[in-house]
DNA sequence: CTGAAAGCGCTTACAG
DNA sequence: CTGAAAGCGCTTACAG
C-alpha cells in the first residue's frame, strides 16, 4: 500500500488491466524498460527483452495501441474510398489492408460515397492521428491534401492522376490505355466506335476518352460518339448503351470505361438490342476483374495491375512516412491488353473489309 | 512565459499543435470545461459550449481521438472479414462502414484471410480498444468470445450461426434456405438435385446442405449428389460443376451454397458442357447479388436481406456498448425467394412430368 | 454549471 | 544499456 509503489495499487485502481507497471513490477525493472523491450528499435539488451518478455507473457499483457500512439505513431493507416460500385475494389481493399497488416499497421476506412463529403472524411481521419493516408477512387482537393502536410501525414492517390501535382500518385497512363483501345478496335475492322465513360469529371474517365478519340482522328476515323455512363456500375452500362443505340448513329463497336460497364453494355447489346458480340458490336473495358474472365462475358480489355498498384502505393506511403521529406512522386504503371472474345481477331477483322 | 500558465509555454513544445489547452486558453475557461463542452452529455451551459465552439473554431481546433480513447472510448468498431471472394461483401462492408459512421464511430478493417489467423487478429483490433467486433464470414471460438467480453467489448457475429450461443449473432436460416431451395427444384420437375457447398465447415453451407437433403428425402427423392466447392468464388462454382458432370449419375439441378458459385456453374453448363439453362439443368443460388439479376445470369435465387442484416448488426452492437449487461441473443432475418430463368417455371415444370 | 487535479497507458529525452 | 520523470491530449471524479 505504500504510495511510492504504484504497482502495489493498481489492482484496486485499474479493474484488472495489466499495463507496462504491472509487467515492470513482474519482471523487476523499470517501466522504461518494458516500453524499450516491446520497441523494435528501443536500445534494450537481449537479456532485459527476454526478461520483459517472460513476464509480459506470464502475466497476459497487451500493449494498448491508443496510449502508443499518443506519443508515438498510430499505427492506424487511412484508407478513403468513394466507389463502392466497381467490384474491382473488393480485391483492393483485400490487398491494401493485407499489405498494411504486413507492416504491423492497420486499417482505418473510410466511406466517403454517401453522408460524407471528402473533407470531412479527411478531417475525421486526422482526428485519429493516422500515420499516412490513401485516398482510393478519387482525387483529393489541393488544400486538402495540404491539410494533411501541414499535420505531417503523407497522402499518396491511388489510381488517379492529380492534376495540381503535389501529393503522391500511384496510377496507369489512362491516355495510352484510349489508344490502345481505339488501336485494336479500328485493327479489328469496327467503323463506328463509341465511349462509354464513368463518373463525370474523374481523371481516369477523361483520360481514357481523350486517348481513345485522339487516336480515332489521328487515324482518320470520324465517326464516333460518346455517352456519359455516370456511375462504375453494371446497370450504368446497360443504360448508356441502350441510349447509344437508340440515336440515328448507332456504333459497331464500344469502349467502356471499366468493365463493369462494359458487362453491363454486353447484356444490353445481347439480350435487350438483340445483337451479336463481337460479330455485330465490339467490346472493349478496362481493368481486368474478375468476372472479364468469366465464361458468359469473356471481355476483351485492358488489365490494371492492381495488386502491384496497391503495393507500390503501400510502399511509397510507407517511405513518406519514414521520411518527411521525400518529395512526392508520380508512379505511372503499365497496363496490358487481354484480348479475349468480345472484339473481332484484329487480323480477321481487318481483312473483313 | 509563466509557468503558472501552460498555454504561454504551448507553442514552443508542441510544434504548434492545437489542444484543448489552447482552446481554454482562448475562451477564458477551465480545460474541463473545454472538454464538456465537446461532449454531447457533458454538463455544460449553452453558453459556455458557444464560447468554446467559438474559440475552438477560431485557433482551428481538432479533437484528437487517441487521446479521448485512452480514457473514454475510442469510438472504433472493428470489422474482422475472412472472406475477399464473395462480391457480396463489398456492398457490405459499404454498408457496414456507412452505419458506424452514422454513429459518429469509424471502422478498424482487419483482414484475416491470409496470413493472420482468427485469434491474431482479435488480439490486434483488442489493441486498439476497440468499444466493439463484428465478425462476419466467419464465427468465432468461444474462448475468443470470452477474452472480448472479459475485456468489455461486444461482439456480434454477421452471416453465421454460432453453436455456441454465447454471442450475440445476426444471421439467416439456412435450413429453411436449403428447403426453399428444394422444394423449388422439386416443383419445377427436376428429378436428380446435387449440392455445391462453399468453404468446409461454414454454418452456412452446412445448414443450407442440411435443409436441401433433408427436403428431398423427405419428399422422396433419393437420387442426389453433394460436391464441395471449397471456396465462395466463379472458380469454385465452375470447378465443382465439372466434377460433378463428369460422375456417372449427373445431376438435372444444382443448388448452389451462393450466388458467385452459382454463376461460374452456369457458365460451367452453358460453355463447358454444352447444357441448356433451365432446360436441362435447373440452378438455384443464394445471395441475390448484384450480377444475378444481370441479363446475363438472371438467376433464380435466396435474397438474403444484407442490408438490413447489416442495420440490424450495428444495432445490436450499439445497443450491447451502451448496455453491457445485456444478453447474447440469435437474431434471424428472413429470405426471400427470388425466381429468375435459370430454374423452370414451377406450374409447367410440374405438368411436364 | 464550472474549475483544479489526477489519471488513462504508453514513450522519450535526459542522466547515469 | 537502464531508470526516474515529464509528457502525449484528453476525461472524469471531486469540490464548490
Amino acid at each position: 500500500m505504500s504510495p511510492t509503489n504504484p504497482a502495489a495499487n493498481r489492482p484496486a485502481r485499474t479493474n484488472g488491466k495489466v499495463t507496462v507497471i504491472e509487467v515492470a513490477a513482474e519482471a523487476g525493472v523499470s517501466v522504461s524498460a518494458v516500453s524499450r523491450a516491446f520497441n523494435p528499435n528501443g536500445s534494450c539488451s537481449d537479456k532485459m527483452r527476454k526478461k520483459v518478455f517472460k513476464a509480459a507473457e506470464k502475466i497476459g499483457y497487451k500493449p494498448n495501441r491508443l496510449a502508443r500512439g499518443l506519443k508515438s505513431r498510430s499505427s492506424l493507416i487511412g484508407i478513403l474510398v468513394t466507389d463502392f460500385d466497381n467490384p474491382a475494389y473488393l480485391a483492393i481493399l483485400s490487398d491494401f489492408t493485407s499489405a498494411i497488416q504486413k507492416r504491423n499497421c492497420h486499417s482505418l476506412l473510410i466511406n466517403a460515397s454517401q453522408q460524407l463529403n471528402i473533407a470531412e472524411a479527411v478531417e475525421l481521419v486526422m482526428q485519429y492521428q493516422v500515420d499516412g493516408l490513401i485516398v482510393t477512387s478519387t482525387t483529393l482537393p489541393q488544400r486538402l491534401v495540404e491539410a494533411c502536410q501541414k499535420q505531417n501525414t503523407p497522402v499518396v492517390i491511388f489510381g488517379r492522376r492529380s492534376r495540381e501535382n503535389l501529393a503522391t500518385v500511384v496510377c496507369c497512363d489512362n491516355v495510352i490505355n484510349g489508344r490502345m483501345a481505339a488501336d485494336l478496335l479500328l485493327d479489328a475492322g469496327y467503323h463506328y466506335p463509341a465511349f462509354v465513360g464513368g463518373p463525370i469529371g474523374v481523371s481516369t474517365t477523361t483520360d481514357r476518352q481523350r486517348g481513345f478519340i485522339n487516336r480515332l482522328i489521328q487515324r482518320g476515323c470520324d465517326h464516333w460518339t460518346v455517352c456519359e455512363g455516370g456511375r462504375h456500375s453494371y446497370d450504368a452500362g446497360f443504360e448508356a448503351t441502350c441510349k447509344l443505340f437508340r440515336a440515328r448513329d448507332r456504333p459497331d463497336a464500344i469502349f467502356y470505361a471499366d468493365d463493369i460497364m462494359a458487362c453491363g453494355g454486353m447484356d444490353a447489346i445481347r439480350y435487350e438490342l438483340g445483337l451479336r458480340v463481337p460479330e455485330d458490336v465490339g467490346i472493349i473495358g478496362v481493368d481486368d476483374i474478375r468476372l472479364a474472365s468469366s465464361r458468359a462475358y469473356n471481355l476483351t480489355t485492358i488489365r490494371q495491375p492492381f495488386s502491384d498498384m496497391v503495393n507500390t502505393t503501400v510502399d511509397a506511403l510507407f517511405e513518406h512516412i519514414h521520411n518527411k521529406d521525400l518529395p512526392p512522386k508520380h508512379i505511372t504503371m503499365p497496363c496490358t491488353l487481354i484480348v479475349r472474345s468480345s472484339t473481332r481477331a484484329p487480323g480477321i477483322g481487318a481483312a473483313q473489309n
